[in-house]
DNA sequence: GTCTATAACGAGATAGAC
DNA sequence: GTCTATCTCGTTATAGAC
């Protein structure tokens, strides 16, 4: 990304970003099932073997499409993060949280890429998984944060997922509990669930504020990690609700 | 359905079955945007205009299919709660949990069709809403008879939400204190996020003991709504994983 | 009445020759 | 890179078989 780079490189990035501004429009009209690379060329006036010398193939291009829209949401939760870097855990959880609900129902033809049913005969191949980490990545390191030195009671972890919970402490926070990397990682899904049901239109006619409800959930969803409020005196008992 | 029905009847059934079938398999094969009628009746060696006889649009067909398969969960769940009739809300809720994961992971391309991204150009009329909401309001009936009798103290409702709350509960379950309600609801939609990061490979590579897993998380979920341990006696294993 | 088949429409995708 | 011939699709009108 030099700024003197030759007329050739800055045409060719031109080109390419039209391309999947093109695509990204048949995508909300069409589906990703029905993408084709014809089409594509056709809207733009170009010709469709053309695009084969920017895209190998029609799911080359559905690969960028969907690393782009990965990054663009991580982009967001982390641009939203960085205005409040400064606040306690449970805010920035919220705020992320937020911010990718805002993402997804901005952009929810490519919140279906991403999290909605897979492409019939599409694979994602390994080179989406960094652009797919980014949300998980930003919302595991306010938990590592909410964690330093305090530790929150959380249910203890049955023994059949210690090692699982192991194995995925390793990779992603190895000085966080298992029991709080198993519930960070139920809660990513979770999050996703409600997120999900809002874009997809399951909560229509069901619940009418989502975005108090969404706002509520979220703050639950940080209780089951571990955030609860150093004083916690307003929103009644927090974190471990098991006491029968 | 009387049992003595004409052949004329009979013959319509049957053929309904047989269209319906092979649309689940074209399902399968290219999703739900790529159904085509033609296709249908040609894999059926019918001619294309016959099927206008049993479904007066392919959306038709597309709506018979979600409500099917709506159906099928529901049965399911249904089903495996009877088995459990008698034993606690707690062991109730993760056999219901449970069974509608199986029926996710033994058919993903109609969980895709109901739960999965919306086809282009395609809404659900509200004649998919009965078969839609037995999920939710089976395991809604486990949390009311975990309910009864003895108050479990949940997060209190921010005020913003008790409106809501108060109106979905009801038409849900009017004897339900509202933050359990609302606790529902996204217990709900978070049960489908946990179910659809396994189906739709977001666990790829990251859960591996997804079966484990999934019991501890939908524990925990049952926790949200309330469903904690007086004494646990069902049948089987299933129960008291909370400590602390 | 109930069904299937033929034919056609307008729109669009596709493959291959040039 | 262009053009054309041949496919697909959903849908309807119509005619005839049972």
């Amino acid at each position: 990304m030099s700024t003197a780079r030759g007329a050739r490189a800055r045409a060719r990035t031109e080109v390419t970003a039209a391309i999947k501004d093109e695509a990204r429009r048949q995508l909300a009209k069409e589906g990703a099932a029905k993408l084709s690379l014809r089409a594509v060329a056709r809207e733009l006036g170009m010709v469709s073997s053309a695009l084969y010398r920017y895209f190998p193939s029609r799911d080359d291009l559905l690969t960028a499409l969907i690393i782009d829209a990965y990054d663009s949401l991580g982009q967001t939760a982390e641009a939203a993060h960085e205005k409040v870097a400064d606040a306690g855990p449970i805010r920035r959880w919220a705020v992320v949280c937020e911010a990718v609900r805002g993402w997804a129902l901005a952009h929810p033809h490519e919140y279906a890429l991403i999290y909605g049913s897979p492409v019939p005969g599409y694979a994602a191949p390994d080179s989406t998984v960094p652009a797919a980490s980014r949300v998980a990545l930003l919302l595991i390191e306010i938990v590592r944060d909410a964690h330093r030195g305090v530790g929150v009671a959380l249910p203890r972890l049955p023994a059949e997922l210690k090692p699982e919970a192991r194995r995925l402490g390793q990779d992603l926070a190895p000085d966080l509990p298992p029991e709080v990397v198993m519930a960070f990682a139920a809660a990513w899904a979770q999050l996703f669930g409600l997120i999900g049901f809002e874009v997809f239109g399951q909560f229509n006619r069901v619940v009418e504020d989502r975005e108090a409800f969404f706002r509520h959930a979220v703050a639950q969803l940080g209780h089951g990690v571990g955030l609860v409020f150093p004083q916690d005196t307003g929103t009644g008992g927090g974190g471990s609700r098991s006491g029968s």
